[in-house]
DNA sequence: CCACTACCGACTGTAAACAGTTGACTTATG
DNA sequence: CATAAGTCAACTGTTTACAGTCGGTAGTGG
């Protein structure tokens, strides 16, 4: 038994739904398969060598997520969003994390919470020179820690459920100018604003952060 | 052709899956499943007469609607919810419907969507001396009504998602406490302060409104 | 040339069968 | 009696097969 030592400890086997699921994700955010695009059932499990029932969870999974739409008889497509979509879906956002940003505020002993948020600063400051990938990867990785670092698991699982749309949405307004609103600074201001206990601070900073991002996306 | 008035249009011929969706939903919001119950889907598949492929594809939504909590082995059970994330819930429900208002106090000429919400209140008026359950499904009612007014299909969505847990929470604390959070006056206090644009007024009244209501639930 | 019909292919909705894994119960053994 | 191996039943994960429906297209009659 000795002599296995890494590879023991979760082996990762996910089940076939999953792995679907995030493939398609992926394809669709990174726009490997395009807004419009009609996506074939038979098709897809071909391609992804899994039967049609299995496949078929994954897309009503995407479908709530809000990345594929359903046309008549049930024929799904990728969703395309249009600037007023892209406006409102970081509107939500910025309601959702100002939550988080208020939540975080009034918790007592919150330094080792700041401290994680500067950690994943870091993370996004390491990156810059980065793909565009890993760019936008360490953004967003910064803003789920803001909503998971709450505790509030409904917060999180709320947020998660937009993630993919926002993926969508920077990736409709082009990845060069997705990365345009990731500016470190703008990223500390808000942790500062959290670790002073400013609520109303806090909050107005990620309004003007996502309004500024959302304007940038449909420019 | 002539004389086959009413029943033509839209037949209501939704697929089983959808059916399967609304069956379960309403069970598990109204009790008949308690929280923490196993479901077996050999067993559901039995009693809702329909195929377990189908059923799955419900029970991933009902999943992701928070409703289910997946277990070791993809073991399903009702979720159970603690008095913490009855709070959380309420939190983020607050957070959405602060938006919806504020959205709503931007729009230049509301008084279409006002006039809506007074009729939706007039509804809850006329359901007081009616059964608990629709006293809660007229206020329900408000509250997704103010999210749909925004026009912003995001937000409409995030919150029908926390919909059933809204609806378990209430369960949770019994009907009858339930149903102590609906004063028509409460509801006004918000129409009124939408109808004279003042968004932070109708974001107070919506939290402290959001507060009393989670408090009352987990007393 | 136009319209109408009948057929055909493609795709989703649904059902039923197969496979693998886990946990409990039983049995044998020291 | 306690423990370990073995057996079995209960589920979920996954696949395969079948049925129904819509859209297009070719063929036919006026």
């Amino acid at each position: 038994m000795a002599g296995l030592t890494a590879p023991l400890l979760g082996l990762e086997k996910k089940s076939l739904r999953e792995q679907a699921l995030s493939a398609l994700r992926t394809a669709i955010t990174s726009g490997e398969l395009e807004p419009g695009r009609h996506l074939v059932e038979t098709e897809l499990s071909e391609m992804l060598q899994i039967s049609r029932g299995t496949l078929r969870e994954a897309l009503r999974q995407l479908e709530q997520e809000g990345l594929l739409s359903a046309g008549p008889r049930g024929r799904l497509s990728v969703r395309h969003l249009d600037e007023k979509e892209i406006r409102d879906i970081f509107a939500v956002r910025a309601a959702l994390e100002s939550l988080a940003a208020r939540t975080l505020c009034e918790i007592p002993d919150r330094a080792q919470l700041i401290q994680s948020l500067h950690q994943t600063i870091d993370v996004m400051k390491a990156a810059q020179d980065a793909s565009l990938e890993e760019r936008v990867e360490s953004d967003m990785e910064f803003h789920r820690t803001l909503c998971r670092l709450t505790g509030n698991e409904t917060l999180l699982h709320s947020w998660e459920s937009l993630e993919g749309s926002i993926r969508m949405s920077i990736m409709f307004g082009g990845l060069e100018k997705g990365v345009k609103n990731m500016s470190v600074n703008r990223h500390r201001e808000i942790v500062a604003a959290i670790e002073t206990g400013d609520a109303s601070l806090a909050r107005k900073t990620i309004h003007e952060h996502m309004d500024a991002a959302a304007t940038t996306l449909v420019s």
